[in-house]
Order: C-alpha cells, then structure tokens, then sequence
DNA sequence: GAGAAGATCTCCT
DNA sequence: GGAGATCTTCTCA
C-alpha cells in the first residue's frame, strides 16, 4: 500500500539543484523491503553540480558511472565508495543538466528494529547519522540506482502527514578536497542525526 | 592493463 | 583524534 498522494512528483526534481536541495529539508525517504517499511526524515544534504562544481562526479563529463546524473530529476544515483559504503543522491534538473543531491543524514521515523538489525547497532542515534550509514540501515545497495523516485515503488520521497517548522543552516560541504567553498549543504538547525558539526 | 584517489566508517589509543 | 580498511571507477599509457 503507498500514500500515493505524498509522493513527491517529477516537477519537484526537475528544478534548480540548491532549490531542490533546501527543499528536501524535512521530507521523509521511504523504502519499502517485503512487507516491511523504513522511513526517515531527511536532516542533512549536500548539492553537486556539473562543469561548474569540480567536486562532483559530473564535473568531468559523463561516464558510465554518473550517466544517471544527466538525465531527468527524481531518479536514485547510488555510488560505492572507499571499498565500503554506498551513498544515496536525488537526481535532479532536467533532461541533460547535471545535478544532484546527496542524502548524508535522516533521522529515523519508522522500521527502526529493521535499522537497528542491518547495521547491527544499538544506538539510535548512529543508525543513520552519515550518508554510508543510512544506506546500509535502509539496505540501499547499488541495485537502486536508476530507480524512479516518483514511482511509489520500493524507493520513493514523500511529503511529511505533519508539518514542522525547522530553521535551515547552510555550510561548506563535507569529505571533499575541492569546491569546499560553496556553502552547498543544508541542514535541519540543532537536529541531533547531523553528521558532522 | 596498471596505478591512484575517493561525497566514509569504525576501531584503537 | 588518527589511521586503516577495501574495492570501484577513472585516467593515462
């Protein structure tokens, strides 16, 4: 059963990456495993650009790796990294730009005993405080990229059932050697899953 | 075909 | 607070 009327549609990606970005805010990432759901508010992310941001995958033109970052916004982009981790980003923009945003933190909502068993951790607050953490608690492996995040399918973006305010920050991005100037990731203030301070 | 670097996490001191 | 783990992807020859 999907809320299909929450599901974030494709006019909400196609758009500029920093808007979509700061937009995201507070949205809720669901995914769907059997019978099971995990759901987390998304407190933390970071925007990546094109051949103006020499921090992205995109900056160098398309590979086979990155290709789904030139197409349409609202797809899954999830990448391996340092031999361990995956990461999950939005694709965003349409048809041919370069653009995406990376989900470095959530704050979980429901199916925490699923987390809790996948990253064979206690505590709630390093279930998915990091964007290597979060895609092994949701079991967010490299199968999922490409998917259609509008779809309502096994991987999808929804509105929250409740509305809260929260006061935005923005700062210079993390983990990166270059474009760290760029004050291109946004967080929820004061929230406790932020991955870094 | 080889070499190097990477949008990180965990454990150890 | 710091280093090691570990493998995919890209670049260059």
């Amino acid at each position: 059963m999907t809320c299909s009327k929450f599901v974030l549609p494709r006019s909400f990606f196609t758009r500029d990456t920093l808007t979509v970005a700061r937009e995201l805010l507070a949205k809720q990432l669901a995914r769907r495993v059997g019978e099971s759901d995990l759901v987390g508010k998304i407190v933390e992310v970071e925007a990546y650009g094109g051949a103006d941001d020499p921090a992205s995958h995109a900056y160098r033109g398309m590979t086979p790796r990155n290709q789904v970052m030139f197409g349409k916004g609202g797809f899954a982009y999830v990448y391996f990294t340092y031999g361990k981790h995956y990461c999950l980003n939005v694709t965003t923009e349409k048809e041919g730009v370069p653009g995406a945003v990376l989900i470095r933190a959530l704050q979980p909502v429901s199916g925490i005993e699923m987390m809790r068993r996948n990253r064979r951790r206690k505590r709630l607050r390093y279930l998915t405080n990091g964007p290597g953490k979060l895609t092994e608690a949701m079991g967010i492996t490299k199968r999922q990229n490409g998917l259609d995040l509008t779809k309502g399918g096994e991987l999808f973006i929804r509105e929250p059932q409740v509305e809260e305010d929260f006061e935005e920050v923005s700062t210079g991005r993390v983990g990166i050697r270059v474009g760290v100037e760029k004050p291109w990731r946004f967080y929820i203030k004061s929230n406790s899953f932020i991955s870094r301070k």
